[in-house]
DNA sequence: ATGTGATATGTTAGTGCTAACATCGTCACG
DNA sequence: CGTGACGATGTTAGCACTAACATATCACAT
């Protein structure tokens, strides 16, 4: 591997002027340099990261953990962290957890280490608390984003109006006449899901319907776990909309109904957070609560890299971002505004 | 942050000893072992990854290239590389390229400057032959994935088998009466997008139909693109079934002709490469070839890991991997063989 | 002529870690 | 009881780079 002083030698200068060329040009006489990216050049020198990152303390490089890389949810996510990393000069790569707190500690370690100089986390649920725990020991700049943990507060984060959002979905869903509702939830250690039922409790409380557990999916994770919906909420409880979570699950959910003969949404709605249908296949027939993943992770990396620059003067910073309901059944008119 | 001397001082012994602890415990006595590790539990100790990488000359890194990663193609051919990275005690990295040569040049210098051991890469297209030439310089591993460069047949790669399968694809469209075909192609830039394009003339050729330019779709980037679909294949040449060359692109296309009051497959069929809805929401109607992508994922890692551990040893390594064709439209007692 | 300050470049030391060699006991065996 | 081998630990040097300080050169004012 060709190093410095290789090139040092071949312009006829001191490694630390080569280093000077590459970081502090304005230091360095015009030939000079010109003589030592010729060398450079014709030796096709390329820095030793390691070595650059030893000595200089820092990498210039961000993580982006997240639980599922296929939800176009976190891919969205992970567009605008990138946008706003590469504009600030780092590079950002990605770490798929896939919801397994020990992939997850496995790869919070590059942090610690040094491997990158900050981390935006998804994590995998409020358990990975005890792994974020330690990461100030050292210091290590990180940024929570869509899910949070209430037991560290002192955590920075960038999330959706998850209680908000889903008051207001379901909200919706009654005024359409909807009084028979079922819901699909995940992993209440997770704080969206738990934010998400709360929001659902409060539009159910203010509207006097009950919230009944039995018309309440909240650990499916085989197909056959949905079976329920279509062997007895529909058929027993005359269930007429479903509340999915996330888009994966809500398009699960929509394929089930299909697959059993029932129109949606005529014979049942089906509805969630974010876009479960991002090509319109369904045909857009399941409204959802639009959530800006996008500035989620720009806003995320924005407040990294501040705390990266600012080591730590500012106090702890929460962001909520305001979601929007989408309906694409209505008519244009009426249509709940939309915009990217 | 602790560092190894903190350890060593806290337990007594030297730096030396503490990195025994670490990396080979067999050479240490079993008592100063507990102490040492007592020590770094205490402090909490983690290792200074660049410190580590600049002595040893490797990062115990792999990245992963992909052009697109909102494609469940790549996520999945993610997936069999972060299986075979991980149980061989290596992190895999995910870098998205977003088709772009620039951003894909500036992960590549990743792997020159020395911060992951090697790199599996999708490449943008062929034009990155110019990126990939200069790798071996350094002797960066590299191992091309799905798409391959004919410019640089020294590189391995692990691909699908192109040719073939889409001429088996077109060969079976023909088969079942359609001769009218409308094709969506990409960049053919790209191994891929020609490869496919052959196979179809192939089978084209054999059944004596012509192939025909204008009914094919070559570098469709904007949904406007795509309103020659509906505009004039269809109405004026009674187009009866299209071949798009990926999973996207056809959901794109089913999404146009639904919207369009068409029905799929019965007034036009629509198929393609890689499962264009996995979760079945146009009840599976898009015939399709499923290529092995975790396959491809963990046989280009398994190979990567080979170069990196036999170093330069062996010949070039090119696989080509066989797919599959997917119907699931026939009864499941004739449907075309499928797993996983 | 001499000091002053700016500019350009070189030298030294330090970043945290590990391989390779050095040292020091200790024990077995002739 | 000497010696040779081995096990456990320490010392040294080097990985490629950069910050900080040191030096050299020159222009210009005094």
């Amino acid at each position: 591997m060709i190093k410095l002083s290789d090139v040092a030698k071949r312009a006829g200068v001191s490694s630390m002027t080569v280093s000077r060329v590459i970081n502090h040009p304005d230091k360095v006489s015009a030939d000079t340099i010109l003589r030592v990216q010729k060398a450079m050049e014709e030796l096709q020198y390329v820095s030793n990261g390691p070595a650059k990152s030893l000595a200089l303390g820092q990498t210039r490089i961000l993580a982006l953990l997240v639980p599922d890389i296929t939800n176009p949810f976190f891919t969205t996510v992970a567009r605008g962290a990138e946008d706003v990393a590469r504009d600030a000069g780092y590079r950002l790569i990605l770490c798929n957890t896939d919801e397994n707190p020990q992939v997850e500690w496995n790869y919070l370690q590059m942090s610690r280490s040094r491997q990158v100089d900050g981390m935006i986390v998804s994590v995998c649920d409020d358990n990975s608390a005890a792994h974020l725990k330690v990461l100030p020991i050292d210091k290590v700049p990180v940024v929570l984003v869509d899910r949070k943990i209430p037991s560290e507060p002192y955590l920075d984060y960038v999330v959706g109006d998850n209680v908000l959002a889903s008051e207001q979905l379901i909200d919706y869903l009654i005024t359409k006449g909807h009084t028979r509702l079922g819901f699909v939830f995940g992993n209440p250690a997770v704080s969206v899901i738990r934010d998400r039922m709360a929001g659902v409790q409060r539009s159910l409380k203010r509207h006097d319907l009950i919230w009944r557990p039995d018309l309440c999916l909240t650990q499916a994770r085989s197909p056959g776990d949905y079976r329920l919906i279509t062997d007895d909420w529909i058929p027993r409880h005359h269930v007429t909309a479903i509340f999915a979570w996330n888009n994966l699950t809500a398009a699960h959910v929509y394929h089930l109904l299909v697959s059993h003969g029932y129109r949606v949404p005529d014979d049942v709605l089906v509805s969630c957070f974010d876009n479960p249908d991002p090509l319109s296949i369904t045909n857009g027939f399941i409204p959802f609560v639009r959530q800006p993943a996008y500035d989620m992770g720009r806003n995320a990396t924005i407040q990294l890299l501040e705390r990266i620059a600012g080591s730590g003067r500012q106090g702890v910073v929460h962001q909520i971002l305001v979601s929007q309901l989408v309906d694409r059944t209505l008519t244009p008119t009426t249509r709940i505004a939309e915009h990217r």
